[in-house]
DNA sequence: CGTATTTGACCCGCGC
DNA sequence: GCGCGGGTCAAATACG
């Protein structure tokens, strides 16, 4: 809590009356640091899971949701809920462009140890601990899903849709996720830092794969398909859902991907 | 019953 | 100095 520096202003208001004033409101503006990250659509998410990446060791709790101007995607808040008195956050938004991309961006760092490592081998396995990889992730492939699916048929979906919820912590759901860097988007701030934040996550061995898997997968026949998909209507449809795709393992997860793409962007 | 998520309102920082 | 936009909190609702 006290720790939390980046909710200058509502702590100086509202906190005052319970929380308190920590920071100055110039760090939340721009003297946190953050991690943008890219993450594409498209992709098997559970399949890469199963490969062996690690998703987010945190969870992550969704505490507001705004519209963004220029965006017909509106941007989702969400804090570490792992630890009570962790700052780290995250914002997710849909790329303006492309609906099926999605624009992370990390703030702040956790201020305690990943829960558990969860190693490449058995996700549900490790989840002993808490990784939020089964529970959050079926909501998430659930929407992404819905969306495609109710192109094609909503309520037959509905009963994959369910399924998948299951087949997803197994790994027989397979959702698409692409994860690609958006230089342009932050380039201006971009740092190396971006190891100082998710240390703690053993990002650096995820790097590894992550940096195979990126290569491995620049494209699958799951990307081809969604190609093939109507984006528009797709599009439009996330727009009103645009909220809940990234929960956690979503999140979690393309962080871990991204360890290669993510940005870390400085406030200077 | 407890926890997580959703929605609305409030406030601050920045730009014009 | 005013207005716009962004970010967070709090309360209410839904789901497990």
């Amino acid at each position: 809590m006290d720790s939390n520096n980046s909710s200058p202003k509502q702590d100086s208001e509202k906190a005052s009356s319970e929380l308190k004033p920590e920071t100055h409101a110039s760090k939340k503006r721009k003297v946190v640091q953050k991690t943008v990250v890219t993450v594409k659509i498209g992709e098997n998410v559970s399949k890469l899971k199963n490969e062996g990446l690690p998703s987010d060791f945190w969870s992550w709790r969704k505490y507001g949701q705004k519209p963004i101007k220029g965006s017909p995607h509106p941007r989702g808040y969400y804090r570490c809920s792992t630890c009570k008195g962790c700052s780290a956050k995250k914002q997710v938004e849909r790329c303006r462009t492309d609906a099926s991309m999605l624009i992370i961006t990390y703030t702040s760092s956790h201020n305690h140890p990943a829960p558990q490592v969860q190693q490449p081998k058995e996700p549900e396995t490790q989840t002993t601990e808490y990784v939020p990889i089964s529970p959050p992730t079926p909501k998430e492939e659930e929407e992404e899903e819905d969306q495609e699916k109710k192109q094609e048929k909503e309520e037959n979906h509905n009963e994959s849709t369910m399924t998948s919820d299951h087949a997803t912590t197994n790994g027989t759901n397979e959702e698409k996720f692409h994860y690609l860097q958006s230089p342009t988007q932050c380039n201006e701030e971009i740092i190396d830092q971006q190891h100082d934040i998710f240390k703690l996550n053993n990002q650096e061995k995820t790097h590894d794969k992550i940096d195979l898997l990126l290569e491995v997968e620049p494209m699958c026949y799951s990307q081809i398909k969604n190609m093939s998909a109507p984006k528009s209507e797709e599009l439009d449809f996330f727009d009103e859902l645009e909220e809940l795709p990234m929960s956690s393992s979503f999140l979690d997860y393309a962080r871990s991907s991204f360890t290669d793409e993510r940005i870390p962007i400085v406030p200077s």
